[in-house]
DNA sequence: AATGAATGAGGATTCATTCAT
DNA sequence: TATGAATGAATCCTCATTCAT
């Protein structure tokens, strides 16, 4: 696919450990997808959890550049919230490109890539305790603790990750999930008229 | 622990199948935790993959039975929902007893145990709804669309399952949750004065 | 061959390891000489290494059996020497039994392997130590250092052990060996006329 | 070292394969030593094998020049035996310079290589059975057989080197070595009683 | 029913060799 | 001539599954 044997690989391996998770990925499979020799890919990667956290880097820097962008175009902190949220319940985000498998298959992996995970989370959480704050600012939101409830929904993106990968994609979870969301979004306004 | 050898086989088998995953945990481990020979697990069950599948159902089973149980015990649709999220977020469910592993490992099995889920999504599904809508009906909630945010909560509850599993219990990250959780029951609740 | 497994690994890895060296010793070529799967192999050693390690402790318990032994049958000194010094050249005690593969195929192995050497050659050294001592307070040798000339000899012998696991028998280099021997056992002899 | 790629890369050769032994030993631990590229190394030598013969050769060369000066340059069969003797144990023969590799490590490598050991043996035998023969008719030496007896000091003396590869040069061995050969050249000694 | 020794397919990794540059 | 990236055969080891006892 790519020219670059280092970034073909890295993209196969994407692919591959989202679909198969660590232990059952193999590195042979890796290697056809992405068009190389077996022995080719210790070339690039140490080995193969070397690769895998390479993979969980890039997909996490990846998602993150999409979430600033979104934070940067939405007009007010409610559409940047729902567009984060869309972003990581679209199907589309978890298979091809592998974005976001950071977390996918940390489930069987050692201790090593483990460590990655509360940074990642640290990362995101700070943008949205961000943008939450600046609704509270706004007279839009109401919430008590931002700081916390910010974390609370980058915790449940990355579990919505995690089982994204274990599924098919398929339309009538992702409207659950978005209706579902809908209704935290309307727990975070400030002020609602009686519904009626 | 239990003198029967297929409870005892089931139980150490959630056990290792929720610490290591599906292909990390070894059978050998399960048949030692288990206190029986390695060969007398297929006595019992047909393979390992078919050990999960009966893993998952009991898991599933268990977590259902505590799922009524709470509804009937609980005075109100809000509470009987804060309940069961805390059920499920509390980290005590996941580890010793091997409750819901349902998911927790299908990350990497193979397509059979697989099929599994849709099935156990729709029991607690109609749970959840029938819950919801006696908010409704009882004017405690406003919500258009009950079984698909119902649906939405259910998955959400697997996917934060599957997470639980892979990572240390840490208060930090349930008070998030809880935090979390809470805005969205706001979000449920119908009559909401203008905050002031 | 035997029908105890370990044993006829054990036996199977001796001529393997002698016949190859270490490295290019196959596990799959020794489990197929003995007759057993390539994974029993590792029912009854850790690894590769542990294996070899077994085979050098066997093999230097054999010899150092066969040592004392031959020490015992023999009226003289000298004649336990030369018993034991064609014990170590004859042909017939490298290949087939493996004996004394000890030191044959550590040329190639970690470090491990190789702390055996020293204790093994101090157990030879030892008995030849004796011997020597013997002969000279029975007058039959003059020697100025014994425990030096018994190391020696003990390191010889384990030179001729390596390399004869690497040539083809040879009659030819039996007998040289047999002569220069002679030679050294002329030399211990303690009565010799003044030179000219 | 030398501008002479083919020479610099047989001069590391030789120092990798003393040390690691033929399979250890890796053609890229070669070329960087060499400072060269790896590919470099098929330029001058057709295989890692080709490539051991062509050290194994040079080695053997280069100890039978040394021997023919030791031969020259000593006044009495006696010394030049006894130089050839402490030339082939000193350690600082093996390692650096990588003289008498030759059968250092035919341990482990095919037929072809050993195709060569027996040249070499008789190249140096030839040259030792003449020192003996000048030595008997000087009236110094007393041996029956002095080609076997030549043939059979070369193959200890390759012994030697092999071992000596293998383990840390040792000052205790050494001298236990040396005392060791003082009683085999005691044994050539013309004048002796009659024993008994 | 219960065992655990035995099996062998499968997978990560190494490395001699090739070849496009 | 020189390079080193790429290859894939070869190897050690793991582990689900079988089967004789």
């Amino acid at each position: 696919m790519s020219s670059d044997p280092r970034t073909a690989i890295l993209d196969a391996a994407g692919e591959i450990f989202v679909r198969y998770g660590f232990k059952k990925a193999s590195v042979e499979d890796i290697a056809r997808k992405a068009g190389v020799g077996k022995g080719s890919i210790y070339l690039h990667f140490e080995s193969k959890e070397a690769l895998f956290e390479a993979c969980a880097r890039k997909g996490h820097a990846e998602a993150l550049a999409d979430l600033k962008e979104m934070v940067r175009s939405r007009p007010t902190p409610t559409e940047q919230l729902r567009a984060y949220i869309h972003y990581c319940i679209r199907p589309q985000c978890w298979s091809p490109t592998g974005q976001r498998i950071e977390l996918a298959t940390l489930v069987e992996i050692g201790e090593q890539a483990k460590q990655l995970i509360p940074g990642m989370v640290v990362e995101e959480t700070d943008i949205l305790t961000a943008v939450l704050e600046k609704g509270i600012a706004a007279g839009e939101f109401s919430v008590a603790e931002p700081r916390q409830v910010a974390r609370g929904l980058v915790e449940l993106m990355y579990c919505v990750g995690i089982e994204s990968t274990t599924r098919e994609p398929e339309a009538q979870r992702q409207r659950a999930l978005e209706a579902c969301f809908e209704v935290w979004l309307q727990g975070l306004s400030v002020a609602r008229s009686p519904k009626g």
